[in-house]
DNA sequence: ATTACCATGATAGGGATC
DNA sequence: GATCCCTATCATGGTAAT
């Protein structure tokens, strides 16, 4: 549901000042005095060590403790946003359990294991003062949670520590650690894949009784150098990919692996007796808020099961929009919503191509037997293509030889053409496409052509979500408040509002202005009573904004959303890079802004 | 083997601004 | 006329399921 995430997110990417600032607040608590002084300075932060630094201050900022980031870091990899943040996730699954601090012996110690990879330069535990003396140790610990502050590795600090010395001038201690991460970074491609997957055993025989709760992460690629994943040739990302997979097949086995149901229908489909399905959420999954999640079904291998790992296990619904409008739209959901007594929303809009499109029965040729569009796209086929079919076929007079139907078939099917007069193929117009996928005719008029096939391409079917959401109508008689992120051109809202569900308070989260004024006008034009709060960025829904939406309204009843698809869709040959891809790494956002919603309503009940 | 896929990057041209 | 921004056009090929 961000198609502009990519070109916006440029901009962002250092757009952060603000939000250090607001939690500085936040960290001030777990920081030591005189600590901040260094912070920013940038003469001594190298650009590796400033973006760590980034990555540390967030995830501690939101409650994890610093020597658990600065772990995760360390087991993960600094690249490794994913498994840092999965790796830090398994505690706060233990959030009932008793909270105590890491034993002060722990802390020095929890390093070991991550200095393993630079034993070979510096004993660091033949080093004197790493037990007995407390004094000495919580000195060392300042210095250290300092020098992890300025942006550095832990075990580097550390080792500079004990290398150097404790009195030694931090410039001495700063230079050492230089050497050292140059060193280290020739290893990094290597330890971002080969520990994936057993990081978190790792960290839980460290931490076996420290749980957090916590509220913020931030799991963006942008901290790092821009693209160094990128750097690798195609060989090497290719023996990348085998590389996981063979970890895959010898740690997880099948496990991994989620089977998407053929025919892709879901919990069931309306007006069909179809046996109905019954599922007991995890105890940890039950709202409120209710949560409802979207993205495209044929993601690379293991997403799916790791989307819903990461939001309490929940099996996603796959369906797809075939069985509620004339287009194929094969989508994953999790949600939490009740699945008993779905209503669709009506009319119940036409199936085939030819009830939605009659115009085009005229000139159907019998050899097109297509009655579905493919997947609505961002794109459309182009002007030479359709002259490239419209010659192809001008030679014949009646019907073409086979090659030539199965050739413009193709062409067709690849890029949903419709007949719109003898030997005369065109890619779908805007609006036709705003009737398939359910919004209002003219609802994305006035941006430009291209734009309103990008955001139409990325939005939900209205027909398709409005079924699984009709069980809320029941629910909140009186309306519900909705936190809807990466809201798109409003496909909840839509749904939301063509179901009959008032909207009483709606938070929208939006990257794309020109999305952004989509759903605005809409709001306006449809005389919404409610009051609609408009943002641009995931990333800057911090605790305090939720908190003050959380006292304002009284309660979130649904948050929304679905996360950007870019480097999951099997139409990016350029950089599907799964879940950590640049934009799809957003959907850490979601479940990060989920679990403080979450969080926080549990606590004020 | 075939098929489908919420795409990306390079490029060119129109229009506004200086 | 030089430059920039916006828009449109086009070619491009990898993954996983069937």
């Amino acid at each position: 549901m961000d198609p502009n995430g990519s070109e916006e997110s440029d901009s962002l990417d250092w757009n952060t000042e603000d939000e250090l600032e607001i939690q500085e607040t936040s960290v001030s608590a777990s920081r030591i005095p005189g600590q901040e002084v260094n912070r920013g300075s940038g003469e001594t932060s190298s650009s590796s060590g400033s973006s760590n630094s980034k990555v540390i201050s967030h995830f501690v900022g939101m409650g994890f403790p610093q020597i658990m980031v600065v772990k995760a870091i360390e087991e993960n990899g600094e690249d490794n946003i994913e498994a840092i943040l999965e790796t830090l996730l398994t505690y706060s699954a233990l959030e009932n359990s008793p909270r105590e601090p890491p034993p002060a012996s722990t802390d020095p110690c929890s390093f070991d294991s991550a200095s393993n990879s630079l034993d070979d330069v510096s004993d660091v535990d033949s080093s004197p003062g790493n037990e007995g003396n407390k004094d000495h140790l919580s000195e060392k610990d300042k210095m250290l949670s300092l020098l992890v502050d300025m942006g550095y590795l832990a075990d580097e600090a550390l080792m500079a520590i004990d290398t150097c010395g404790l009195d030694s001038p931090i410039a001495e201690l700063t230079d050492f650690m230089c050497a050292a991460q140059m060193a280290k970074e020739a290893d990094a491609h290597f330890r971002e894949f080969s520990h994936e997957d057993d990081g978190d055993a790792h960290l839980r025989e460290l931490f076996p009784e420290d749980v957090t709760s916590y509220s913020h992460a931030r799991p963006r690629n942008d901290y790092f150098p821009r693209d160094k994943k990128r750097k690798l040739n195609k060989d090497e990302r290719q023996k990348s990919r085998r590389h996981i997979r063979s970890e895959k097949k010898q740690t997880d086995e099948d496990e991994d692996m989620l089977n998407l149901p053929n025919p892709m229908v879901g919990f069931g489909l309306p007006n069909e007796p179809w046996p109905m399905v019954h599922r007991t959420l995890p105890e940890d999954a039950t709202g409120p808020p209710y949560f409802y999640y979207e993205n495209v079904a044929l993601t690379p291998k293991g997403v799916w099961s790791k989307i819903s790992r990461f939001l309490y296990d929940v099996e996603p619904e796959f369906v797809d929009s075939k069985f509620f409008c004339a287009a194929a739209r094969k989508r994953g959901y999790i949600h939490n919503l009740p699945i008993h007594n779905r209503c669709p929303l009506l009319p119940i809009p036409p199936l085939t191509i030819q009830k939605a499109l009659p115009s085009s029965k005229k000139w159907w040729p019998s050899w097109d037997s297509r009655t579905q569009f493919n997947c609505l796209l961002t794109c459309i086929g182009s002007a030479k293509l359709t002259d490239r079919i419209r010659k192809a076929l001008e030679k014949w007079d009646d019907e073409p030889p086979p090659n030539v139907q199965k050739y413009v078939l193709e062409e067709c099917r690849r890029w949903n053409l419709v007949w719109v007069g003898r030997n005369k193929v065109a890619p779908l117009e805007p609006d036709e496409m705003e009737m398939l996928l359910g919004y209002p005719t003219d609802h994305t008029r006035g941006i430009s052509r291209t734009d309103r096939y990008k955001a139409l391409g990325n939005s939900f079917q209205v027909d398709t979500v409005a079924y699984h959401l009709s069980v809320l109508k029941d629910l909140f008689p009186s309306g519900i408040n909705v936190l809807s992120l990466f809201s798109g051109i409003g496909g909840a809202e839509v749904a939301l509002h063509r179901l009959g569900i008032p909207l009483k308070n709606v938070v929208s989260v939006e990257i794309s202005e020109t999305n952004r004024n989509i759903l605005h006008s809409w709001w306006e034009q449809t005389n919404q009573q409610g009051s609609l709060v408009e943002m641009a960025d995931v990333q800057q829904v911090t605790a305090q904004r939720v908190e003050q939406w959380l006292s304002s309204f009284g309660g979130f009843d649904l948050v929304i959303g679905g996360s950007p698809c870019n480097n999951l869709a099997g139409g990016n040959r350029v950089s599907r890079d799964g879940l950590e891809g640049k934009q799809s790494s957003l959907f850490f956002e979601y479940i990060r802004i989920l679990d403080l919603v979450r969080s926080m309503m549990r606590r004020y009940r």
